[in-house]
DNA sequence: ACCTGAACACCGTTCAAGT
DNA sequence: ACCTGAACACCGTTCAAGT
């Protein structure tokens, strides 16, 4: 094994350092930050070259330069360093859900924005995307640290939030009626499992036969579209071409990041 | 720890064996099905004492009245094991689903009753059913034995195909239409990833603020209904009252099922 | 106040010897 | 042909000693 990827400090160290300063850190809370975001990385490293089986805080020990008093310091177990990772992929998540808004188009439109934003993400980093799956497996939950458990519960509360907020923009524009019984929650819980479910299924049972005769790249699509239908979220998929939404929200607002895919 | 509980042999084990018999397996493989659906139980009860956390293959060895040669004889590692429950979970929803089937009413109301089984198995097994999400996470699967990989993906295939039958069924009445570029296979998976994602986030988020804020119960119909409109699939929602197939679904088909939760 | 690594317990996994 | 349990490697986890 080469040494020379160990402890790679530096860089943008100092630019974070700043940063992290401005929300109020002290230094060594500053260096602490720093030094989870580093064996993250590591830990993505490990599980890219061994899978997720392969990961071990043993492994992760070595490949640091800390002991492991010091990885233990960061996290309580082997499943909390997998809640971590999951914890960096919402907070990804969230970042692009965020720049998938500042798409022009209908409340409806947006919507299919943000959902073409969560599947780049699990194209873009499949490996944490697939810890945010893993993260929901009770093992892992029950070996979760109540500290970080609280953070995901809050960043799950931010995504609940976003997703709140769409459908209060489209009954506010007169796009989406609520129908009786139906409440905002509803619609917006409604649309999350159905883009969980979809992603999860096309994720992790690609090699199967179920999901291996349809079109992946549409699938999610698809599904939402008959979602939103059923909402009778205006303009209504038979009145608007979304398929070219789609293509619009690639080449618009995420045009870089699909071509750091295929480099 | 008291001993009486372990090796528990007997019972229905001469009716089982015939049964087996029946579908042509040796005096010896009978023997190996019997001794695995054993220590699924087992691993059912150091779950529900230990939580999947809990769970080693050593532990599953202690509770047995095997050696851990023999153990390794039926589960390549923990997760082959953990796969095992998962297995035996998705062949229990199929059985419930085939008695959902005989529900009398329309294509659409059969549906609901299908979905409707899915449900009451995650209530009345949580622990089988979490085991279905939990050998979903990449680290299980790659730790499954290619035997027992063959085994889940052929129950896929069957749910699958038990799912399009229920859409065939419904073109063929004239109840659904299939739009362009709408299949069959489409149709479906959208119905699975839609209840997937519904009852897995229903179920491991049951803490968090998402789903706390709305009513278990109806959660799930909600969803599909929302989306078999928006297939428009005949009657539809606002023209039909769901929410009383839904309890006609509970009465008439699984009464004794909900009993048995309330004891 | 934080870090280290030795120490130990538990678990996973194999396999030579036994029936 | 199948079962056993000793043996060992790896991992998880703690904590007294060190800086």
């Amino acid at each position: 094994m080469s040494f020379d990827s160990r402890c790679p400090h530096g860089g943008f160290k100092g630019l974070l350092d700043k940063s992290l300063a401005r929300i109020g850190l002290s230094k060594s809370e500053q260096k602490k930050v720093n030094r989870e975001e580093e064996l993250v990385d590591l830990a993505v490293v490990i599980i890219n070259e061994q899978g997720f089986a392969g990961l071990s805080l043993e492994k992760l020990t070595a490949k640091s330069c800390y002991s492991k008093g010091t990885i233990y310091n960061h996290f309580s177990s082997k499943e909390d360093c997998l809640s971590a990772l999951c914890i960096r992929a919402i907070s990804s998540i969230l970042d692009l859900f965020k720049r998938a808004l500042i798409f022009d188009g209908s409340s409806r439109e947006k919507a299919v924005a943000v959902h073409y934003a969560y599947q780049l993400y699990a194209r873009l980093q499949p490996t944490l995307f697939m810890a945010v799956l893993s993260s929901k497996a009770p093992g892992v939950r029950e070996k979760t640290s109540i500290e970080r458990m609280g953070v995901m519960d809050k960043f799950e509360f931010e995504i609940n939030n976003f997703s709140d907020a769409l459908f209060r923009n489209a009954v506010a524009d007169g796009s989406l009626i609520l129908a009786e019984h139906m409440s905002i929650e509803t619609l917006s819980f409604s649309n999350w499992a159905m883009s969980f479910g979809t992603n999860v299924l096309a994720t992790s049972a690609k090699e199967a036969t179920a999901v291996n005769r349809l079109d992946p790249n549409t699938l999610l699509l698809q599904n939402i579209n008959l979602l939103h239908d059923g909402m009778n979220w205006h303009p209504l998929s038979k009145d608007w071409d979304y398929q070219n939404t789609w293509r619009r929200v690639e080449r618009e607002i995420f045009a870089e990041d699909i071509q750091s895919l295929s480099i």
